[in-house]
DNA sequence: CCCGTTACCTGTAACGCGGTAGGTTTCGTG
DNA sequence: CACGAAACCTACCGCGTTACAGGTAACGGG
């Protein structure tokens, strides 16, 4: 036994679930959602596709576990965020762009009919939105420039995010994402 | 001289190919490009798959036709922008969610690798920034809230339109896109 | 040592896809 | 009217896809 007899089965199989939807992020950065194959992925990790429906029933279960894998990693209590901290994330993002393809690439995906992770983008934009508009405030207080108030400027925060996102993906050579990023929100920081 | 009827001919051809160019432009709003298949944007114009073949003789050439058209519709001479437009604009796509939601899951789509499309917004954002740059200064001149300049200001002003109208796709009830993105403006026009 | 569970595999069904081949009808032109 | 081209159609090919069925080998707790 390589992994010795302090691995219990329990710990294997989570860890082959997990092998497995790091292997789903990276096809789906590469070809989309529609266009990731459960064999692509399978191959990936070294099983064949049926094999790979042994932990995955369906291929829309590997979705769920991908995206539940992503809520877990930014479930920052919404208290704790600092607008300092939003520029590190975007900084941090532009090293990593993999992570950030496969959920523009997923986004774009979602707005089309009866998309299986359509609903997920909704609930989180939702809740990113306000938890946004909170950060705004504890930052800047009631009043931003052009008398905003947090909730009307967390969208267009939210947004920027996301567009440059994707001119950044296109071309990382004319698109100064975190620079950007910062703009904007000195854009905001401007005393009224 | 191949007058009248030879006329006839070519413009009903023409026709045709833009009606199959709208259909595509709906079937791609409604399951992206990769899940559009040629059979169902035949059947929305009353033809066969291989009917359809016989004026765009692929997949990717519809594609190309459908992004000719785009690229006619929005060709107005940059210096014919200004600011209020381009609000005008947004207030004019929010009522009509189906081209909107055609090019947005076509970005997203984009940014996979080897997507047919990816070249060609590459090309279209660099020449959108530009034009933006321009729009930005003519309106508001050299310098802009914070210090920027016309040119650091542009993507952020794309990344905006972008990143409401996915927004506003996912949530059109939470979302008021128009109203944020003159809300956005409203920023770019405070006077430093 | 046995036996159930886990972790895979092979085989295959069922379907949708883009694209080719080749025929037939319609139509404008000389 | 004759002919060639345009505008379709039917038939079909080969491949890729998800998913189901059922088998097998290994592991581990009693």
């Amino acid at each position: 036994m390589p992994y010795g007899d302090a691995m219990n089965a329990r710990v294997r199989s989570a860890e082959r679930r997990a092998e497995i939807v790091r292997a789903a992020l990276e096809v789906i950065a590469e070809r989309g959602y529609r266009g990731a194959s459960l064999a692509a992925v399978a191959e990936r990790v070294g099983l064949t596709q049926q094999g790979l429906l042994h932990y995955f029933p369906t291929k829309e279960a590997l979705l769920v576990a991908v995206l539940e894998e992503r809520d877990q990693w930014d479930a920052v209590p919404a208290t704790q965020w600092r607008v300092d901290l939003l520029a590190a994330l975007v900084e941090y993002n532009a090293m990593r762009p993999g992570i950030i393809q496969t959920f523009s690439a997923l986004l774009g995906e979602s707005v089309t009919e009866g998309h299986p992770a359509r609903e997920y983008f909704t609930d989180r934009y939702r809740r990113v939105r306000e938890n946004m508009a909170g950060v705004l405030r504890a930052e800047y207080g009631e009043r931003l420039p052009s008398g905003l108030t947090p909730e009307r400027a967390a969208p267009l925060l939210v947004a920027v995010m996301d567009g440059l996102q994707y001119q950044w993906l296109l071309d990382p050579e004319s698109v100064d994402m975190p620079g950007a990023f910062r703009d904007f929100l000195a854009l905001l920081g401007e005393r009224a």
